[in-house]
DNA sequence: GAGCACTGC
């Protein structure tokens, strides 16, 4: 087994010259496993170099000689384009020539790209019109260890790919040690087959282990001796006990949400009066992701000399949020984690324990720099009862909508598909029920041509695709369009300030239309873009987040090109002239609604007397969310777009009136099948 | 009556 044992002295591995980076050294023993096995997974900590060097290492070996590309799949998009712009950087070439990346709305890659950075969902794409991914001859999957589902159906796609195309080099890189795991799964089941390909390539030369060691800085952690009774309340006193006992440095404290992360920075505020003169001020501020860029901001911003910063966060710091000069973690031990339940078809947040695995990424957060500590607000004994990893993504999810693409990625037996951790049969079934019900699949399962291919290609999830490819029959495509993107933002629209929460609700009033929320978001990107010009200054007049909302003019603009690669046209002439009116005008209004009802049919709910609603099945009771307009509005009939078990209570979100008939016009056999149930 | 962890196409 090769295992390369690096360097493991702690040097300070960022932003150093790469030919000092410790996997220099290791240059040659590198190329040579690639070369020698077929799938390699590389254990590397974070600032190891992995992800700027292998691909140079590679090109430079002459992987790409034959025009073919070494691949980089990231999990993010951020990722994606600040390695491509520090790989390009250190090549000495401009982005988007030998160095390239492509991520959703932006590709930056020419005719001379060799090494491409792209998310992971975005090669899968590619893997639909090149189901062998030939343009790559290597392909890099980073950060694996995070599972997301794109991750893990890629890994799935390329364990298949491999076998058609020996000559493809994968590598999977990974900072924790579920190596193992990732291993297994490139060996097993591969024995029978390759011996009739190959006599010599056995399981163990097929995947090997390569371990980048060296850390950066030591990390001290300390446990409680007792468990904390109130984690929020123990992680402020933390805070103080740090800013007066322990030299200069920053504070990040990991919290769950936005009512916590408020209430901890409240309790800071008011203590800080408090502080003797001798200690200079602190400066806390939140971190998450509903906050508008400008706000997020802020966390990045040096402190004045003296005032110690504390970044109260979620879970957005474990991985996506880098913030330099942390040199105090402080981890409350728990997430808020989705998880969907297929019986009742409802998803839940769920505030949980932790990973090992998040424990120790939440700690890697303080050594950055320089030497750390970590506070975890539990006893030693805790954190050895918590599970190494949380389940994976695809454990855990709605499938529909993978499920979808792998019938279009050419899977037929989804059941079949070998996946990294397969997703519980409850899941799968209940993901193909629904796309049966759509008209994405034909009783024997199979994908629908055209209508479920193209569902399959539109960047939305199955009923808004459904919803959106019987626009055209309803006649309202143009506005439908806007409403698919502006529900795909989910729900970062509105913002506000400290103490603005009725001025943000007064805003919200002023876009409302009596038929529900949907209607409301089409008027409100019809404002943006008509009255408000595209401008921030727009947003920041009535409370909206101006990033969510050019991301909607994006979103709107490439599915809109979709529809026309189908040739379904769009027209908008119409729609802009009456809107620019009213767009609250009779007849108009009710098509949309009835098109919403032919793909949401099964988000439906009915109000009760009481104001509360009940599901079609009655069982359960739903709240219309605070943030709907139907919050506090008379209904019968609605459809929802989203379903969230929260703390004690199910909130439905993004409402519509409509009508009971409706449902069984555009849904016939669905509400039969439900009626027969019960 | 009262509030969404985080990604991505």
């Amino acid at each position: 087994m090769t295992d390369l044992d690096l360097d493991s002295s702690f040097i300070p591995a960022l932003h150093k010259p790469p030919s000092l980076l410790p996997i220099a050294k290791y240059r040659d023993s590198l190329l040579y496993v690639i070369e020698t096995f077929p799938v390699t997974i590389v254990i590397g900590q974070t600032g190891s170099g992995k992800s700027t060097q292998i691909p140079q290492f590679l090109e430079r070996a002459g992987w790409c000689s034959d025009g073919k590309l070494i691949g980089i799949t990231q999990p993010r998009r951020v990722a994606a384009t600040t390695v491509a712009l520090r790989v390009a950087e250190e090549v000495g070439c401009e982005v988007g020539q030998e160095v390239g990346y492509s991520i959703r709305f932006e590709d930056v890659t020419s005719s001379s790209t060799r090494i491409k950075f792209l998310t992971d969902a975005l090669l899968i794409r590619e893997a639909l019109t090149d189901p062998l991914l030939s343009r790559y001859s290597v392909i890099m999957v980073d950060e694996a260890h995070e599972r997301s589902i794109s991750t893990d159906i890629l890994l799935g796609l390329l364990k298949k790919i491999r076998r058609k195309r020996p000559e493809l080099r994968i590598i999977v890189s990974s900072a924790t040690l579920q190596a193992e795991e990732f291993l297994k799964f490139f060996t097993a089941g591969s024995e029978q087959e390759v011996r009739k390909q190959d006599d010599d390539q056995t399981p163990q030369a097929i995947a090997t282990i390569v371990s980048l060691e060296g850390r950066t800085y030591p990390i001290d952690t300390l446990y409680l001796e007792a468990p904390a009774e109130d984690y929020v309340e123990k992680a402020v006193n933390t805070v103080f006990d740090i800013h007066t006992q322990e030299g200069e440095g920053d504070i990040l404290v990991f919290l769950t949400g936005r009512e916590e992360i408020d209430n901890a920075i409240q309790a800071v505020a008011e203590r800080a009066t408090q502080l003797d003169s001798q200690h200079g001020p602190l400066q806390p501020l939140p971190l998450y992701a509903g906050l508008s860029t400008e706000q997020q901001m802020f966390v990045f911003d040096k402190t004045p000399e003296g005032t110690r910063k504390v970044v109260f966060s979620t879970n957005i710091a474990e991985a996506s949020v880098t913030i330099d000069g942390i040199v105090h973690v402080i981890d409350c031990g728990f997430v808020k984690l989705r998880a969907y339940n297929p019986k009742t078809g409802i998803e839940t947040l769920t505030t949980t324990p932790i990973s090992k695995a998040s424990a120790s990424q939440r700690a890697g957060r303080a050594g950055r720099t320089k030497a750390g500590k970590c506070y975890r607000l539990y006893t030693e004994d805790a954190y050895q009862a918590l599970p190494e990893t949380n389940p994976p993504e695809i454990q855990r999810s709605n499938l529909a909508s993978t499920i979808l693409q792998l019938k279009a990625l050419g899977i037929d037996n989804v059941a079949r598909f070998d996946f990294l951790s397969a997703p519980p049969s409850e899941l799968m079934s209940k993901a193909l029920e629904l796309l049966y019900s759509l008209g994405a699949l034909d009783e024997y399962a199979k994908l629908t041509h055209p209508l479920g291919s193209r569902m399959a290609e539109l960047a939305v999830e199955p009923m808004m695709a459904k919803t959106l490819l019987s626009a055209p029959q309803f006649n309202c495509l143009s506005e439908i369009l806007t409403i698919a993107a502006m529900t795909s933002l989910g729900g970062n629209i509105w913002f506000y300030h400290d103490g603005e929460r009725h001025k943000m609700e007064s805003s919200r009033r002023k876009f409302a239309v009596e038929e529900g929320d949907h209607l409301t978001l089409l008027n409100v990107y019809q404002t943006f873009i008509t009255k408000g010009k595209k401008e921030a200054k727009f947003c920041h007049e009535h409370n909206l987040n101006y990033k969510s909302l050019t991301r909607a003019v994006s979103i709107r603009a490439q599915l809109k090109r979709y529809l026309e690669r189908f040739n379904i046209n769009v027209d908008e002439t119409l729609s802009s002239k009456q809107h620019s009116s009213n767009v609250d005008n009779g007849n108009k209004a009710e098509q949309i609604r009835r098109c919403l009802t032919s793909g949401y049919f099964a988000h439906t709910a009915r109000m009760q007397p009481d104001g509360t609603y009940r599901n079609v099945e009655g069982g359960t009771i739903l709240h219309a969310h605070p943030n709907s307009l139907m919050f506090n509005r008379k209904a019968d009939w609605v459809i929802f777009y989203e379903i969230m078990e929260t703390g004690d209570k199910t909130y439905i979100r993004d409402i519509t009136k409509i009508e009971k008939n409706w449902l069984v016009e555009y849904a016939p056999e669905f509400y039969k099948l439900s009626n027969s149930r019960g």
